[in-house]
This record gives C-alpha cells, sequence and structure tokens, in this order.
DNA sequence: TATTGTTATACTCTATAACTATA
DNA sequence: TATAGTTATAGAGTATAACAATA
C-alpha cells in the first residue's frame, strides 16, 4: 500500500506512471501505424481521421483541425489525392469550397490501422489481472476528464 | 461497480480509456514542448533527449536511438549544433567516432520542458481525487509492466 | 576491407507570401 | 472587398546512394 492516509499517491509518483505509458504509447502508436502496404506519414494519417471523423469537411476546417495553415493542409491533399486515399470536389452550395472526403481505399486503410492498434492493446491489456484492468479504467476515466477540463480552461485563456 | 465477477472489465472499455488518454497526452507533450523561446522540432528535442540521457553517445548511436539512418541524425546534428545547443567533437580513442554532448543551452532547454510537462501533469493529476490518483497508479504499473513485456517481446521476433 | 560520418540528391511537411476564383 | 483554395518559394526531416577518413 502507498502512502494514502487521505491524500493519494505522491504525485510525482504518478506523474512518472504517466509519463512511461506516454512513452509506450507513442512507440505504439507510431508503430501500429506505420502498415507496410501504403506508406503514409503521421500527417496523412492524421488529416485521414479528420476527414473521416466529420464526414464532409472543406480543406479550411481540415487545416483548423490540423491546426495548420490552408496551404499545408492543401499540400497534404494533393498527395492523399495523388494516393487513392481521399477527394476533392467542389460544394454544390459553394463553388469555392473544396469538400473532402475518403475514397474507399482511404477508409480501408483507417480500419486496417485501427484494427492493428486495438489489437497491440488488446495484447497488452491481455497481460494485466483482472483488477489491474479495474483500477487502469476507474483512474484513466478521472485522468480523461481533468485533462479535458484543463484543456478547455486553456483553450479560454 | 463494472462487471467484474472475475474477469474485470471489458477490454473494449479500457482500450477506449487507453485510446483516449493517448489522445490527450499526445496534445499535452506537443504543447509543453513548444518553448516560444528557442524553437526546436519535435526530431530535435527527442535527440537532445537521447543524447542527454546517454551522456556521451556518438552519431551511429544517436541513429539507432532514433530509429533513423546515420545521415539524418547527422543533418539533424547539424542543426542543433547551428543552433548552439548540441556539440560534436571527435573521440580521443576512435577518430572515426563522433562523439555528441548538450551545451549549457541544450541542458536548460531539456530543463525547461521537462519542467512545463511536469507542471501541466501536476495540474491535470491535482484535479482528481486522492483514490482516482491511486487507482491510475495502480492501473498503470501493471499497464506500463505488460507493455515493456509485449516491446521485449516483438524485439526478439 | 570494414567502420564511422558526411555529402549529394530527392521527397515530404510546413510556413509565408502572392495569386486565382467565387461571393 | 472578403473568403476559399492554390501555387511559388524556402527551410526542416528523412531516406538512398556515393563518398572520405580512420581502423
Amino acid at each position: 500500500m502507498t502512502s494514502s492516509h487521505g491524500r493519494g499517491p505522491r504525485t510525482a509518483d504518478v506523474s512518472s506512471a504517466v509519463e512511461a505509458a506516454a512513452e509506450a504509447l507513442t512507440a505504439l502508436w507510431d508503430r501500429t501505424q506505420r502498415t507496410p502496404k501504403t506508406r503514409v506519414s503521421p500527417s496523412q494519417m492524421q488529416a485521414l481521421a479528420i476527414v473521416e471523423r466529420h464526414g464532409q469537411i472543406n480543406l479550411n476546417g481540415l487545416a483548423a483541425e490540423l491546426d495548420a495553415i490552408p496551404s499545408s493542409a492543401s499540400r497534404l491533399c494533393d498527395r492523399l489525392q495523388a494516393a487513392g486515399l481521399l477527394t476533392r470536389a467542389a460544394s454544390v452550395h459553394n463553388r469555392r469550397e473544396v469538400m473532402l472526403a475518403l475514397t474507399r481505399d482511404g477508409r480501408a486503410l483507417l480500419a486496417e490501422v485501427g484494427r492493428n492498434r486495438r489489437q497491440a492493446l488488446a495484447l497488452i491489456l491481455g497481460d494485466m489481472s483482472p483488477a489491474g484492468r479495474e483500477a487502469l479504467l476507474t483512474g484513466l476515466a478521472e485522468f480523461n476528464a481533468a485533462a479535458h477540463d484543463a484543456t478547455s480552461w486553456e483553450r479560454r485563456a
């Protein structure tokens, strides 16, 4: 038992555990994102994921989500389009806007990466005890909520 | 209480929590790494961190740790050296080898980023309940151990 | 000859600035 | 004129291939 006389474990200990987890997760994400079939960069994968999440999104919207400027997003789309993973089409309502959509290959790629990621994660979680998984779920639920609050607080400032 | 009749929470639920945490951590890492003073890229920060961790390391060693090829590492070092964050010096024992070391500025930059990161993390952890922190520490300890095992298993394969 | 780095070249990512087309 | 994108240009990250220096 740690020193939990009312205030729980030392922040430094939890902090170290989170930093170690961050390192492991980064490695896992990188690894599972690198598919041998289609070679797409992390930026390209992120862009595809954003387009999938939004369904219909224009180029400026994508740039905002990427935290990049439109010209960078445009170049990314050039390559994704050339790779056959994404399409550009003028909006019917406003011919200035370019609506982005995934191709069948784009959707398949995202699905494959997601599958790899969940599999790799399941392998790790499967090596944990039921009590460990329970603790992880409980702890992460609170952590995610707190991280979300801290982030939205920063957005306001 | 979740459905823990002996086998703990559903893997999918834990998996989702881990994925959400990974997203939050990535955002936090990116944000705290971007210092307004010296503008260094994520790759450069990673290289500096590796050099600090190893104390004395040559260029091929750095490349291996970066999971990159020597020429890429050499180019990275060009820029870190130009920025005054790192020094190159021929090894006294083997004049082929180039030993890398951080400058005072390089060490200061790493320290600042680490400080920012721990502060941001402390803010989140401070918003959690003592029980939540306890659960997080317990869960992550097992998770990190399992992730470590899975990784070393892959290295063997 | 093998090892350690660097340089030449090329492609992606990103940004700034200038430009086109639409509203 | 304001907005949505694209293109020109440039610097950084990365890889392959060719090269130099040392062992």
